[in-house]
DNA sequence: TTGACAATTTGAAATGATTATTGTTTATTA
DNA sequence: TAATAAACAATAATCATTTCAAATTGTCAA
């Protein structure tokens, strides 16, 4: 665990942590076999949507995209699925938008942009923040991440106003 | 509305904007006043809550507070005021907890620490952080503004674990 | 290849935060 | 003080997410 942040200095030595980190369907199966945990036709087709994700897709959004190869699939197993996948750390669970959360296979360290009118959210690469802990915080807790949330108009929105 | 972020440079020549901007309950009266919206017992109550008020209470929170002067206010009343003091622009919205909101009568730009393991959040300054957004994203985007959610073990939580 | 068993899926119901509705009360102003 | 507009409290509704209990299905050893 983390207990203090990196100067620009160290970035630029260990420019390898701060690249895009996401998991093929393999890896992921993989994961879970080394777990114990049963691959299913349900999980695998999750694994494929998270593939190359990069919409940042809610529960709802995966369960409308899955319906489509498993018409019966429930809810309740998409939810549980990413439950699992985050607990693991293989995917992040984003807060930025106030109406429901957001999910996230590329787990290396970066950030997002949220559209105030559409709710689009993009990426943003990590090396834009330089994010320094004061001592005084650093005293009372343990960082462990963190995580920039910007919040803007997209062109397109901002065309319409 | 800001296009870009403040360089360091920039933040040391404008260091009065990264100071901590809080309203008493006599802003609020005269800003609500300003508006037509009245005042009344349950709303100055909501008011003398958050004046100087650090901890980042959540709705369920000032409604437990407020009870004890006026037991019969309903949870809709203090929904409704802090929806309408968000939408002035005088208490923060943070999502930083995946379980509820929190509200922040501190509107000045500056960032928050979450401990996992109680939850308890505190203020980071603003000047720890550095954001510059890529020009790839400003091509897409126009910026608002930005905060940063730090996670962590609070010392407290440490020490039990 | 099959059968046993635990893990997983499902669908329904529950939960908990937040929002909408409605009729009553209160503040404001003429 | 009456008229009227706003805000109140209570209740019901909504919506994302979780829980639960039965039915189903991967997995692995025989």
């Amino acid at each position: 665990m983390l207990n203090r942040f990196y100067s620009d200095e160290e970035k630029k030595l260990f420019t390898s942590l701060f690249v895009t980190k996401m998991n093929t369907s393999e890896n992921l199966i993989e994961k879970f076999r080394n777990r114990n945990y049963k691959i299913t036709p349900q999980r695998l087709g999750i694994f494929k949507i998270l593939e190359d994700n990069l919409d940042h897709p809610s529960a709802e959004d995966i369960f409308a995209t899955i319906k489509k190869t498993y018409p019966t699939i429930s809810f309740t197993t998409v939810y549980k699925t990413l439950d699992i996948l985050e607990k693991m750390g293989e995917v992040l669970k984003i807060t930025i938008d106030d109406e429901r959360k957001h999910y996230d296979p590329n787990t290396s360290t970066h950030h997002h942009i949220i559209c105030l009118g559409c709710n689009k959210i993009s990426d943003v690469d990590a090396e834009s923040v330089n994010p320094v802990l004061p001592d005084g915080i650093l005293q009372e807790f343990t960082p462990s991440r963190y995580h920039v949330s910007f919040y803007g108009t997209c062109k397109n929105c901002l065309s319409k106003q």
